[in-house]
DNA sequence: CACGGCCTTTCACTGAGTGAAATAGACGCT
DNA sequence: AGCGTCTATTTCACTCAGTGAAAGGCCGTG
């Protein structure tokens, strides 16, 4: 090796799961080995233990996917499917009584992931997908995640520059900073088109046994529909019947680093 | 080492994931090792880097969870959640319709994995669970995978005990063979209480671009409730529906080693 | 059939990973 | 406090798993 002599196989592994996103679900080997920053002999060795494995399946196009082994593992991550199933019937009831889609996000250091949507046919076309990321800074979901997270994260995104989505998109720190003040005040996070100009998002937390808040859900309803002040009672009274179903279930666990 | 002199380092990483299972979501470190049939010291190397990534958890009880990450990672498997948000429009329809329990399997080796299920709360309580495995000679769904597997797929699960779950489930080798050629016959499997004496699951086929059977669905109803043969068209015709979203957007693949 | 793209295998070398033992915590008991 | 037990991490010298370079398949394609 050159530039660097001696990254951990382990280290190695991981890269070549990270090449994998939503945008690129399916790699030749070669673009594996790019990703992950390989030479091309280490990355077929490493990708055949994997094929091997399950956690890679090789399509009939000649290139990798994530392979089903490796779903099936990660849908035992307490955060992801688990929780989801313990939501999922209250996400449910709001949905019945809204028809708007329905989210439920957690933190991962700086950003949110997507852990389920309940998107009826006739609601917003939103742009998220279950499992992926997306900033802090402009989501509701995003504001309810950011107001209570540790102050070192807080810190961390207030630092970087924020990035804009729309014209309305918090990008200034100082207002960022009172507007998660506001949040924790309230109990609830409104994102007026700070994402798309098309809709806004009301968003409440969802506290874990311990007292954290450990998710949170939203609604997103199209811009022109109801006020969202109004539907936010509704979206709390979501996030503190999914909380109350976590005290009695869910094992506990630390914020992502 | 004293058995496994040289075992490869990511096989040992993969150890260490296999060791998570449904039953067994959070581990300590010595349960990991065990499980893994590795030292505590390398188990402890192997979590530390494994943690450093995402791809576990440890919390505030000091044991090991699946992380996020790996959860974000494997949501990219076509044949999970990507093969669930196609199919579950049509879910949903077939759930509207009857208010049972539909179920979404796909075959993995020689068992079937559950990707995604609708359970309205009304409905009969059924033991799976998304990212769950079960038999293939059972259930409906198994059935119907079963039916339309490569033949040393069938050979193989033929060939070994048939585990008897209730006094109806197939146990005769020659028995399964026969009700398999009746699933090719007709389009449909039925399994009348072959896995709880409470259940019986009527199930269709879903056929990827290539023709080949993919996954396959199911409604699981209660055993005193309708008629599990008039049921069958409108599962196939989910089946059908699914089928045709596939071949728009579903990435071919080969059928699981 | 020579060429090029793409992946796998061979071979000798070497440093990442190893076991054994020492060390460090965490907790309970007296 | 002092000791015992259980569990996790770190140290250290050794060695085998993983490595790069090059050669070898295996296609399509001109």
């Amino acid at each position: 090796m050159d530039a660097q002599p001696g990254r951990s196989v382990t280290s190695k592994v991981l890269a070549l799961l990270d090449a994998f996103t939503p945008a690129s679900p399916a790699l030749t080997l070669s673009e594996l080995a790019r990703r992950a920053e390989l030479p091309l002999p280490t990355a077929s060795r490493r990708v055949a233990e994997l094929v091997a494995w399950g956690a890679l399946e090789r399509g009939d196009d000649g290139r990798y996917r994530i392979g089903l082994r490796l779903w099936e593992v990660g849908s035992l991550a307490p955060r992801g499917l688990g929780l989801r199933e313990l939501a999922l019937p209250t996400l449910e009831d709001l949905y019945e009584v809204t028809h708007e889609n329905v989210q439920l996000a957690v933190r991962q250091d700086v950003e949110l992931v997507f852990i389920e949507r309940i998107a009826g046919r006739h609601a917003v076309p939103v742009l998220t997908r279950v499992g992926g990321r997306f900033a802090l800074h402009a989501t509701g979901v995003g504001l309810v995640l950011l107001a209570y997270a540790p102050a070192e994260v807080q810190e961390q995104v207030l630092a970087a520059p924020l990035e804009r989505y729309t014209p309305l998109t918090i990008t200034d720190p100082g207002r960022l900073r009172r507007g998660l003040a506001e949040v924790r005040r309230t109990g609830y996070a409104i994102s007026d088109r700070q994402v798309t100009m098309d809709a806004l998002s009301v968003a409440a937390p969802i506290y874990g046994p311990e007292g954290a808040v450990v998710a949170a859900i939203s609604l997103v309803v199209a811009q022109h529909r109801a006020d969202p002040v109004a539907l936010a009672p509704l979206v709390q009274a979501a996030g503190r019947t999914i909380s109350r179903s976590l005290g009695t279930s869910y094992g506990s666990r630390r914020s992502a680093g």
